[in-house]
RNA sequence: GGUGAGUUGGCAGAGUGGUAAUGCACCGGACUCGAAAUCCGGCGAACCGGCUAAUACCGGCGCGCAGGUUCAAAUCCUGUACUCACCUCCA
């Protein structure tokens, strides 16, 4: 949420801003309008209640006295009336303006290269050292499916397209990866949390997910009930301190979690038919840091490091990119990808989304800290995947694939897998 | 899922239709070399609006939340959330 006090300031600079993640400057004078008479509707209702309170006085006075205050109740009647007409006209003004601003994205950063689509993002730099093989690489999918580690056919049966089963070494896999993550992140000092799987309404709109979610049906919501399942950790995270004061000391906050991710990948359909890229439940340790704002940004980029070190560790080429505009969340003000190499499609996919959403999250899920004086400030918010597991997994099956079908397990991950050094066909 | 009790300022805790007691804490002052104790005074979140140079002043709101009745609601009515206890069920 943008704070509307801001707004009305200098409608233009927000106008500029917005502009460049495709919101009509028209939108912003009919919120600027909606306010102006929401706070003329104020003033005449408040007088009055003002007027009303001095007089119900006088009748409670009068009334103690035994005097006849039989005309002043009349003539409040007549002004009870009136301010409840003006209410309700107060009323919905304030749902049109609301509605016209949790619709609103967050401002961008200066820094964020402006674009209407995705073309346009910045490549920051680019790490490792992509494979060469003497040999025509397979798809992750391919490679899994014949070490038997990876069967997609009976996830369909059972539950529908996009969903997997992990077998035996795979599943093995799977954990080594998140637990190598857990234990990376809480060495780099995140405490780790194992959260709520769902979350009510109230939730979903404080981290930004609704209202757009309901509208393109992104989520999976559970039905007679208020919940949704996450589509990312990053939702119970943030809200943990919804409604909160955080104590200055405790700041900055730093948290990580493993947890399923279930996304009903509308509009989605066609793209990533195939292997562990796009599923409607997929595990993702993701971070989540909470700071003061003069610190938020020095926040972006030691997030972004926490999960590049984990890409690293793990020898994987990868390269990290300032997505544009357009391209970022509703709620991020800028965002670092992290796009990891896959050999068989020749090509990087993202694996990390490294956000800083400033204080637009904690707007809408009122989350503030107490300065020195002790004044009230929002906090700034800040998640990044750290990383996705399912995608890592993928990627681990592509770039250390063998000619013989088999996969050597990248060293970080032989601790967490007995000692196993290969993952061959098992019978 | 059932029954009962509860939800009021930072904390404790009164208040069953007419300005939200009181205590602790907090802030200012007196006393003191200084502090404690004591005394005097003040302050009760956050939020919204007006007027502003202003964190000053004025007003609104405010007793879990949302509605309703009323000239007037912490108080009466309806719905609902959460907490606790006891049942029921259960990994």
């Amino acid at each position: 949420m943008l704070d509307i006090k801001k707004i009305r300031k200098d409608p233009d600079f927000t106008k500029e801003k917005l502009a460049t993640r495709g919101i009509k400057p028209e939108t912003i004078d009919e919120l600027v309008g909606y306010d102006a008479k929401r706070r003329d509707l104020i003033v005449e209702s408040e007088s009055l209640k003002a007027q009303r309170n001095a007089v119900s006085d006088q009748i409670s006075q009068k009334k103690r006295n035994k005097e006849d205050a039989s005309e002043a109740i009349n003539q409040m009647k007549q002004v009870g009336q009136r301010i409840k007409e003006l209410d309700e006209q107060l009323r919905q003004v304030e749902e049109d303006e609301h509605n016209l601003a949790a619709h609103l994205p967050n401002i961008p950063h200066d820094d964020v290269p402006v674009s209407l689509t995705e073309e346009g993002s910045v490549e920051l730099r680019k790490i490792g050292k992509i494979p060469s093989f003497n040999f025509q690489p397979k798809h992750h999918w391919e490679i899994g499916e014949n070490l038997g580690i990876l069967d997609f056919e009976r996830a369909a049966k059972v539950s529908g397209s996009r969903f997997v089963y992990y077998i035996g070494d795979g599943a093995l896999l799977e954990r080594a990866v998140y637990n190598f993550y857990l234990d990376q992140n809480t060495a780099a000092g995140y405490t780790e949390v194992i959260p709520p799987y769902m979350v009510n309404n109230d939730s979903m709109y404080g981290t930004g997910q609704f209202p757009k979610f309901l509208e393109t049906k992104a989520g999976y919501e559970i039905q007679d009930s208020d919940l949704t399942l996450i589509p990312t950790a990053e939702v119970p995270l943030v809200n943990y301190y919804r409604n909160e004061v955080i104590p200055t000391e405790k700041l900055p906050v730093s948290v990580t979690a493993l947890s399923p991710a279930f996304r009903s990948e509308a509009g989605s359909a066609g793209r990533d038919t195939k292997g562990l890229i796009r599923l409607h439940q997929f595990n993702k340790v993701e971070m989540v840091k909470f700071t003061k704002p003069e610190d938020s940004w020095k926040a972006l980029e030691e997030i972004t490091h926490q999960a590049e070190t984990n890409l690293q560790k793990l020898g994987l080429a990868y390269h990290v990119i300032t997505l544009t505009t357009s391209d970022m969340s509703f709620t991020a003000a800028m965002t670092h990808d992290l796009e990891v190499w896959f050999p068989a499609q020749d090509k990087y996919r993202e694996i990390s989304s490294c956000s800083n959403c400033t204080d637009f999250q904690a707007r809408r899920a009122h989350i503030q800290y107490c300065d020195d004086e002790g004044k009230l400030h929002f906090v700034h918010t800040l998640n990044g995947s750290g990383l996705a597991v399912g995608r890592t997994v993928a990627a681990i099956l592509e770039n250390y694939q063998n000619e013989d079908g088999s996969v050597t397990i990248p060293e970080a991950l032989r601790p967490y897998m007995h000692g196993m050094t290969k993952i061959e066909k098992q019978n």
